[in-house]
DNA sequence: TGAATATTTTTGTATAGACAAATAGACCTT
DNA sequence: AAGGTCTATTTGTCTATACAAAAATATTCA
């Protein structure tokens, strides 16, 4: 008998101290189902009522489970651990770009797994990342998000390592940081420019200008696909149309850079503008200068932001789900996911609409 | 009393529910003896067994404490609280609209006071609102930045009350719900239509159509106020091209309308847009017609979105100040300031850019 | 065969009563 | 004044009983 009447220590106590004793010892295993509380009772000659507050001690600490008219199961007792359900997620700015389209694409899926999305505008500043980090591990995350800086890039490092030693998993998103052992999302940039390029050779565009920031990597990647693009076809690059910038985005100074482009029409008849913010400079400066597109040269963006008013053929990026997928990934490794870090590069896909002519003279 | 025998929820959890609702409310604050087991049965007509059943799962929970002969008592439960610093942000859709500058300006206010945010998307709709709500009281958040759904508007009411339960301030930014005491962030929303409207009537305009949602306060008032400024004017009100629309912002039956609108072109000379998105919508749609704004129409914006490629006249929103001073409201709520619910009132701004046409003949 | 219905089992909720253990405070003893 | 004893009160433990609710299973009926 498992009871002892006589003891002081309370009889419930006695029953709950064995049950646990089983379950800890692995004798009773998850899933198994533990008698009846009938059974206990006939097994012990306790009363119900004592035994429900055994069992019921145990239920609450999380050692086992009742299920009406099925009976009470061991539980497994992993999950205990109180976890945060919160997800961090840093990037530049969320009024710019396909930021909005990539946060909401994090947060649905963060909701589908209960958790929540903590929104860090970094200006893309290494500085403002880091006091965000810090206040991230504060708030006790379970896993970030990170679209690393372009400025101080190699400091994105010292982020990383700042998470990763609270064992907080991260995500790098979209721009990608080389050889390091870390889970990232991003799109096939150097084929998506490579096609978007190619488009516009079929068309007959030989003198293809090209502007974007080389400070980043999916648009240096861009800058490497054109160049492919270019050679494949045997046309030589023009280094005076392009515009590769070091800086960071900066509305005026691509303005400026744009108003010296355009000033010599002659040297391009189209413009892959390195992402569609870009386009819609050149777009508006385009206009200002009373210039049509595409009759007076063609342009292409890489995006497709939504809420762009003009008909521009672009790479439309497939950001929300860059967004799920990252987050996907946090969550496999918040449920102690071990495997080696993994890549998803996801497909950009060429949207066509009116922004470049088609100057093939053969047809 | 409080037990309402005859109810579907167990008594344990009635009684349960409303000794932890004084404890959270500061009705019973810490150190407090609550009430004897006894007495808690002739207050509410139950068995010491079901008392103690209610009582023992809040002790469990930690919001009391058993001491034997002397009572129980309210434990204080900050302590393992570990006071959280994060601000919710119930917002439709982060991609959408004016979203990302509010929420931007209410992070960086956020930041300034070391405190995250976390972005909740509700798309208007009350079911999404209430599982994010859930998730944020589960978060422990300080405070709530709500703009209230569309969809069963009423029910805005509801989410409040959920976090005024539980002492979470929350500021209603943009939208207002009437006769609640609450604090309010919102701009001048019929002065501002007011003087758009006056400024297409001085520049020649008598027939102007509008657009927008009556589904939400803050375009509501502007077409109060654009009906305020015709008639102040000596205007007759022309139903025929006051186009308000009941449904939510959806893209496809906004073209419709416009469509619909700009099939007859002689009953206006300019087209006031509820909001920028819809304005451009009608850009596009024009476009497509070959007509050209503003030469063949007038057309003027509200909220003067960045990112705008196109040369819209419109009021300028202080979005991102709008998001500074709904924190700026929580952050004084969560130090305890507990004067009466506040409203600030911020103001837009006419910019003028060139999407109207300047009809007046006396020049 | 398949859908509706009844049965049975198990946990969930609730009552009434009893004695045990701890202890603050009153009272008593030295 | 210090320490011991008693008492009343409150929580702690335990029994016995009853009906409710859920759900797997068996049974009935069309």
């Amino acid at each position: 008998m498992i009871i002892n009447k006589s003891s002081p220590v309370p009889q419930y106590f006695q029953l709950q101290t064995w049950l646990m004793e089983q379950i800890e010892q692995g004798i009773l295993k998850h899933g198994v189902q533990i008698p009846t509380e009938k059974e206990l009772g006939e097994l012990t000659g306790l009363a119900r009522a004592t035994i429900r507050q055994a069992v019921g001690n145990l239920v609450n600490k999380g050692y086992l489970i009742r299920k009406r008219r099925l009976g009470t199961f061991v539980q497994d007792r992993q999950n205990e651990t109180e976890k945060r359900t919160i997800i961090g997620i840093l990037i530049p700015d969320i009024r710019s770009g396909y930021a909005p389209e990539l946060a909401r694409g994090t947060e649905d899926e963060a909701a589908k797994h209960q958790h929540s999305l903590i929104l860090c505008n970094t200006d893309d500043l290494y500085m403002k990342a880091e006091h965000h980090a810090d206040r991230l591990i504060k708030a006790a995350v379970s896993g970030v998000i990170l679209i690393p800086t372009s400025h101080s890039y190699e400091k994105n490092r010292l982020i990383i390592e700042m998470f990763t030693k609270k064992n907080i998993p991260v995500v790098l998103a979209d721009r990608s940081i080389p050889e390091i052992e870390i889970d990232h999302v991003t799109t096939n940039n150097f084929d998506g420019a490579y096609e978007l390029t190619s488009y516009l050779i079929q068309r007959g565009h030989r003198k293809i200008a090209i502007i974007l920031s080389e400070r980043i990597s999916t648009e240096r990647e861009r800058l490497e696909g054109y160049r492919a693009a270019l050679g494949d076809h045997d046309i030589p690059s023009d280094s005076s149309i392009v515009i590769s910038d070091a800086g960071p985005f900066d509305q005026e100074h691509y303005q400026e850079l744009i108003r010296g482009l355009l000033g010599h029409r002659g040297d391009f008849t189209a413009v892959f503008a390195g992402h569609d913010r870009i386009a819609l400079i050149v777009y508006s400066i385009a206009h200002e200068m009373g210039l049509t597109i595409p009759d007076d040269f063609s342009l292409v963006g890489y995006d497709d932001l939504p809420y762009v008013s003009i008909k521009l053929t672009t790479m439309h990026q497939p950001i929300y789900e860059m967004g799920q997928e990252s987050l996907k990934l946090i969550m496999s490794r918040i449920q102690g996911d071990g495997v080696a870090s993994r890549e998803i590069v996801l497909k950009a896909h060429l949207v066509e609409r009116s922004s470049v002519r088609n100057n093939e003279m053969n047809l």
